[in-house]
DNA sequence: AATGAATGAGGATTCATTCAT
DNA sequence: AATGAATGAATCCTCATTCAT
């Protein structure tokens, strides 16, 4: 005979989720409603499960925004060291690699770009420290490129640790306003930024 | 002899503010903790008054944010229109005197700097449109003068509209990690980043 | 013409409270379920008042306990003071007042004399201190009296210190088990452990 | 030769816990924190266990606070026993007998002594009438003791049922302020209580 | 204008307990 | 027996805002 369920009242079944899914609701949390606007309660109805199970993964919201930022920086840092890694040793290429990957970066993952500048602001501690630690190494990889460069005589500029901080920027701030609906697609997007940030570099 | 109160119980005397004290004090909590970071409270606090007082000179957070990025938005395009206005008229030096002023600006506000880029995100319906419109002219203004500038072949970007976000994004960007007592004196800054914009006006 | 009462929604007059009212509440709720186990709602319904209108009067629950225990501690010191003040210099007489003055202090608000031996634990920091320095105060006090018994030779212990510290827990675990109703009324229970407290004084 | 586990990824070997870890465990989180300040995860830590698996060897938390209290109440009560069968048939030494077996079960379980006084007022319904029966048990013991020392002359206190409750207060409440460390042994204390009691026994 | 009291909704987090494995 | 994931209610407290004075 086929067991068939008793009509007792039973509890739906639990709906079993993992760390990677609260981490994707708070990016999306995140970067809709910013750190303080976005809600645990949000987090969960994003990650589809319930308020206090959250804290099964992350033992608070700020700690669950840390580990977004870490591995937002991380991730991002290990694809322009792909990117160089695999160019033309020319600075000239590298330097465009890097623009090009950071732009990729931001097109794929535009959740975790914005909220990797917007909310650092509210990291305090050693976790703020961690998240630092990394977004630097992503600065000096653009800092030797330049330093390179004009080594090479391809770059110019005065100001090669500025520069780099200024190409940095320009890049991670494409975030703010990238829409892949947009006028650019991904390609010009970063053929452009590639051309804005040699001339950074070609500065005299 | 100056009349001495009687020692009869007396309330101390309400400290009288006025609206510009309300802003600067949300000015400094906004640019603190952000905005959903920063409390009514804190503004309060700031301002050195009641928390309902504060209601008696905006009817909402949202409201004074509104104006705080509304004043902002206005105050640096004038400064930037003065500027420009009264620079030689030839591309080079306009835009030289824009991102002058505009690092200037960052400079002299650093607190409105801050909210000016970080908490328009939480601005919604009419109050936004008003704001975005304001920052938009400050956009146009450098467009025009890229525009000039290739006509006249001192810049030779392909991408003037691009150009001018970038730009923007560029010198906007510096209130994010300037600090007065860091290693760049105003002067210096702005000479970089004219070398910087100039570089990306070039660029092609 | 006489003003009538419009027929659009009103909302309620608001319940005007005061300090001692929420003190009076935590009391309550203290008391009858200890500071872990009564919730601030709890005390808010108590008071008759809203939740969050309790932070208008106290910081925290942690506070509000504190100053339960300050009053009750002062309120109970100052009583035997003034009883003992008040009674015959002899050691005998002394002592007889003062535990006395105790029951009735136990008998006249016995909240309070729950609250105060029992919840002293939950409390940490500064306001512990300055909790236990006037619980130390009470027991100075029948020290004191103990002194001057063994010295005029009305009592008899050895450990003049030791039966301060019986005599006081005897009076203060009353509160443990009174009930108004019960078998003995104030004047009955007074004199019994006035006799006991002599019985240990006289003790060797 | 025992066999060493393969390399093979395993997990830890679970710790197997029995009833009475978890009864210590509570104990020891009940004492420091009280009943209702003590959480679930408090004792699991306690324990060395994981949160659910307290509950194979108790229904609830209440349950366990039942279980300990009954526990400690017996104990209590069958030491006293014991100690009481074991003196001299006089009233005095049984009274002494008595009391040092009660200081005797503070300074061997100060936690179970603690908790035994402390949380009581915790416990309702049918467990409760349990607890109190023991407690109960006791306090006869000692009415017992009192009543036969008026009757041979040994002690002469016109309410024995009220000073036999005042000596088991007494002693119970040691427990509140003992430490081991502190300036008296155990002796000394028994010493000291053993002539408090007397004192009360014989007052009149 | 200025204040302090009041409110109801919502903040993050913890609770005791249960379920599936 | 033991675990970790899950839940819904409750925790303390803060929020923006309004009211009465």
């Amino acid at each position: 005979m086929a067991k068939i369920p008793s009509a007792a009242p039973q509890r739906a079944a639990p709906k079993r989720i993992n760390r990677s899914v609260v981490l994707q609701a708070g990016l999306a949390a995140f970067s809709l409603k910013g750190f303080n606007g976005a809600s645990m309660r949000d987090i969960a109805n994003e990650a589809d499960t319930s308020l206090s199970n959250l804290y099964n993964y992350f033992p608070s919201k700020t700690f669950l925004l840390a580990q977004l930022l870490l591995d937002t920086g991380t991730d991002l840092y290990e694809r322009l060291e792909a990117a160089v890694s695999g160019a033309e040793p020319r600075p000239t290429a590298q330097l465009a690699a890097a623009v090009t990957s950071y732009i990729g970066f931001i097109v794929d993952k535009p959740q975790a770009s914005i909220v990797g500048i917007s909310e650092i602001r509210y990291l305090e501690g050693p976790s703020r420290a961690e998240v630092t630690e990394v977004r630097d190494l992503t600065e000096q990889l653009f800092r030797r490129i330049l330093a390179d460069g004009n080594a090479s005589g391809e770059f110019a500029t005065g100001y090669p640790h500025d520069a780099a901080r200024a190409i940095v920027t320009l890049c991670s701030a494409v975030s703010n306003w990238y829409r892949p609906e947009g006028r650019l697609g991904q390609q010009e997007l970063a053929e452009r930024y590639v051309e804005f940030s040699l001339g950074i570099a070609r500065a005299h």
